[in-house]
DNA sequence: AAAGATTGAAGGTTCAATCTTA
DNA sequence: TAAGATTGAACCTTCAATCTTT
């Protein structure tokens, strides 16, 4: 109801700036270094490590926490790009990265893990990782009853 | 170059729950309450406390720390919905809350401000606040040479 | 009917190109 | 010319409506 205090508002605001500045800076670099966005990264990478490179379309959603339609808009874009293909099956679809899909999540993978370990797990002591980390498990855990 | 460690890779997946779960919970508490998307209390909050109400675009966007098409594109919207008024004065373009965006911002600060603290600030541990605000400023803060 | 998938529209962000005006 | 602003295209996400297949 209340007026944040000024130091919920800095919070807030810290919060923000860095849960911003680490998107972009991930995204950024990854996106420069191999012309894959985050959600193609994040699609290829479940393709391979989850089904050696195929998995139904079901799965591969269901493993991302995405919704149908939104894996359905992405799978268009990657499609055309060439990054993989889509074959009706019994009772579904399945996705497959192709070899251009292969081959830039193999390249992609080592400046994702040094982009990560630069622009976060670098930045946080190692005396407060595990309170951090608590932390962070708890803001995104399911909320409880309201 | 090397992969994420165990460690690293807990943290990564943990920040990105976390970061997703806060923006969402926030975002979309706030556009079922009011009606208003982030990008729109944003922007309607800076009018209201930087210029009372009416801003140039120009500082509008500095303030934000926002690009010029960014803005325009958010501004065009918002006229749509009768949020802002714009008015070509010399040397640029005055933005105004319409007195519907007033009352919208209004009536959106406090659910706003109890989202915060519930989704966010409730969440800290007082003995953890100083530590954390301290890190999140850290990954925040522009990247040194790198 | 139910599950899997697609589609279109609307909101948002970014980039490059363009227009306008001081 | 340079700063302020707009525009269009491409990408991404969400929602609701609509197939399609089992």
């Amino acid at each position: 109801m209340s007026d944040l205090t000024a130091d919920e508002a800095e919070l807030w605001h810290l919060w923000k700036s860095a849960a911003d500045a680490v998107r972009t800076r991930i995204g950024d670099e990854l996106a420069a270094a191999t012309g894959l966005s985050d959600p193609d990264f994040g699609v290829l990478s479940r393709l391979i490590d989850l089904g050696a490179g195929t998995l139904r379309q079901n799965e591969l959603a269901a493993s991302m926490g995405w919704h149908r339609s939104r894996l359905s808009h992405q799978l268009t874009r990657m499609e055309e790009r060439g990054h993989v293909t889509r074959t009706a099956v019994p009772g579904g679809v399945q996705v497959a990265a192709t070899s251009a899909g292969a081959a830039a999540i193999a390249a992609a993978r080592p400046v994702h893990a040094a982009a990560v370990r630069a622009h976060l797990a670098a930045l946080v002591p190692p005396a407060q990782r595990a309170e951090f980390a608590a932390t962070l498990r708890r803001l995104g855990e399911a909320a409880t009853a309201d």
